[in-house]
DNA sequence: AAAAAAT
């Protein structure tokens, strides 16, 4: 896994002017470090950074060891490793087309950069394009960039994944709202630029997933999108491929009025076109691998920043161009602060897995965000939702943040069909651990094994007991330290430690090829928890197979979990559907509730606006009963279909259930 | 109850 320091171009080593101490500017110090830093100073402080007059852009002959520890001291702990002696670098040796107020662009009127930069050989290094005089101008081919992007045959971890054409068509698909535009059926041009098709073609994606059959009309006709669709579903591109094509032939918006003047402003800011903002650091982190494939030769530059990595070199990276950003909502808010970067020019906005950043409490920010900074109006830009489940919060969501929008509602993919075997074994706490060393002595060799846990500690101790056990294992949790989350998936990815222990961090989103097996060594307690779980194997076409240890502790899923089986012609072993009978019929446990009661209203992935059950405010959509049992729609066998009741009865986080969740 | 996320 790269972190997004990849970027091209090795540059010249600049200094940043937030960091320089020449007299007017002093170190920035972020506002929850304020008192502490005042209480004691940064032991490096003393260290003068080299300053020039302008107070920033000037070539470094040698990195400044040290340095990094001007603002921080103790709290950088070494997070930037290697960088974080050398975290300024150039923009002019970057690529070209930036956003910052130092080289501002017009949107179509013709603004030649070379005049502006005097480094105009930048513009066409090979793998960057540019907008120029109102016009794109498609950078030359880079063979090498090509091989980073894209991967070839020795590069295995870089192949692309995830689409398994036949089970794709499978997949159900409704759009609801005023003037669903046709779905589309190819790749093709119109309604994409050459340039993305170009890219996609690099990239070996042959067919478009359901869910860009008809974002990409959607996008492309201007219109807003709420899509309801599992990780797996080739969402990324949903939003990157239209997003993108429509950037390439648009050129990037004016810069604000109140853009600083190069020369003028020693705060470069950026002025990001699209904004992607995603739960996890990993997500993020791989939005913008995807966003740099389609991007190639381009005049967009992607952009990502998240918490836990070096900042100084986020934003050195951020200095080299920042057209699409992708972002985790805590650190594009403290940026934000810092006045690094400026919303004002997005055109294109996308909160993907929103119900999950909502379960992880971002509401505030991402309303901050959207509605407290500069971000443009509703009507004046695009905005694109995607989330698993429809729940209230999600739809009072969508009724602030869209306009007009276009509902999506997108089964589940392979998930839960024949290309993943999914087991369940009843295996006791105290036994989990021999039976899963006798699971991984069965592992055929190459394949990746991923195995889930619930907490950290059990990620951390499970590791170490394989480790012990002479087994190339490593773990992701969210106590491990950025730069380890990075490791760990890196050589899980390339087969290092062919054995990963995971918390629900790595649960979502997250796309490794070849992983042949996922271990639910503590079962979730949120059957969508399980299913996007399970949706790390199986992918690309191939097959997977998913183990489930299961015993008491984990009734409260048995019920969803028995239905998802049968839903997916799974076997189910005897003794897990009568305890799942008992749990259905017997005690009052769970009895007779509809999921979500308690937990105060999943919502489903109806298009609440059509079925009359009065708005917004209504108490449509949040009650029990209807779940989001994605399969039930067209093409898939079981389950009773929508329509049935539940929905927009209840009302919010009424139905039934009472007692405890556990 | 746990996890994740600006520090």
């Amino acid at each position: 896994m790269t972190n997004g320091i990849v970027n091209g171009n090795v540059g010249l080593e600049t200094q940043f002017a937030s960091l320089g101490i020449n007299g007017t500017k002093s170190a920035y110090v972020p506002p929850h470090m304020r008192a502490s830093q005042r209480a004691a100073p940064p032991a490096a402080a003393a260290a003068p950074p080299a300053t020039n007059g302008a107070g920033w852009d000037e070539p470094r002959a040698s990195p400044r060891s040290g340095f990094a520890s001007l603002r921080g001291g103790p709290a950088d702990r070494g997070r930037g490793g290697a960088f974080s002696s050398s975290a300024f670098s150039s923009s002019r040796g970057g690529s070209g087309a930036s956003d910052w107020a130092g080289s501002p662009r017009q949107a179509s009127n013709g603004w030649t950069p070379k005049e502006n930069r005097g480094d105009g050989q930048n513009r066409d290094s090979p793998g960057y394009g540019a907008w120029r005089n109102g016009a794109h101008v498609v950078g030359p081919r880079n063979a090498r960039m090509e091989k980073e992007l894209y991967g070839d045959a020795h590069d295995p971890s870089k192949q692309h994944t995830g689409i398994n054409f036949e089970k794709y068509d499978d997949i159900p698909v409704e759009a609801t709202g005023a003037g669903v535009p046709e779905p589309v059926v190819a790749f093709t041009n119109p309604p994409l630029d050459p340039v993305l098709l170009e890219n996609i073609s690099y990239a070996r994606y042959t067919t478009p997933t359901p869910v860009q059959k008809y974002s990409i009309p959607i996008v492309a006709g201007n219109r807003d999108l709420m899509a309801c669709a599992q990780t797996g579903s080739g969402k990324t591109g949903g939003f990157l491929f239209p997003i993108l094509s429509a950037s390439f032939a648009s050129g990037p918006r004016a810069p604000p009025a109140e853009t600083p003047q190069m020369g003028y402003s020693r705060q470069r800011k950026a002025y990001p076109t699209a904004l992607i903002l995603a739960p996890t650091r990993e997500l993020v982190s791989q939005i913008h691998e995807e966003a740099r494939k389609f991007a190639y030769r381009s005049w967009v530059r992607p952009a990502v920043v998240y918490g836990g990595a070096d900042i100084n070199q986020q934003l050195r990276l951020l200095e080299r161009g920042c057209d699409l950003l992708s972002a985790t909502p805590g650190r594009l808010v403290d940026l934000i602060e810092r006045g690094r970067i400026s919303l004002a020019n997005v055109r294109y906005l996308v909160l993907d897995e929103a119900d999950r950043m909502l379960d992880m409490g971002f509401e505030p920010q991402i309303r901050r965000i959207v509605q407290g900074e500069d971000m443009p109006g509703v009507e004046d830009r695009q905005t694109l939702m995607f989330s698993a489940t429809f729940p209230r919060d999600i739809q009072m969501l969508a009724r602030d943040f869209l306009k007009d929008y276009i509902f999506l509602s997108v089964g589940r993919v392979g998930s839960t069909s024949e290309n993943i075997t999914q087991k369940i074994e009843f295996v006791e706490d105290g036994d989990k651990r021999s039976v899963l060393l006798d699971i991984i002595a069965m592992e055929p060799a190459g394949g990746l094994t991923l195995v889930f846990v619930e907490t950290k500690r059990m990620a951390d101790s499970l590791s170490d007991y394989l480790l012990a056990n002479q087994l190339p294992a490593t773990s992701i949790h969210g106590d491990r330290s950025q730069r380890e989350r990075e490791m760990a998936l890196q050589t899980f990815r390339t087969g290092r430690t062919p054995i990963l222990v995971a918390t629900a961090v790595a649960a979502r989103g997250l796309d490794i090829p070849n992983v042949t097996h996922v271990v639910n060594y503590d079962l979730p307690s949120d059957i969508d928890d399980y299913v996007h779980r399970i949706g790390r194997t199986g992918r690309a076409g191939n097959t997977g197979v998913s183990t489930a240890f299961w015993n008491h502790g984990n009734r409260n899923i048995v019920k969803d979990l028995v239905e998802l089986l049968r839903e997916a012609n799974q076997e189910i072993p005897p003794w897990l559907d009568s305890v799942a009978h008992e749990a259905t019929f017997g005690s009052s446990f769970r009895g007779g509730r509809g999921r979500g009661g308690a937990r105060g209203g999943r919502g489903g992935n109806r298009d609440y606006r059509s079925n009359g059950s009065g708005g917004y405010g209504g108490g449509g959509g949040g009650g029990g009963g209807f779940g989001n049992r994605g399969p039930a729609m067209g093409g898939y066998s079981s389950g009773p279909a929508y329509g049935g009741g539940g929905y927009g009865g209840g009302g919010y986080g009424g139905g039934g259930g009472g007692g405890s969740w556990w």
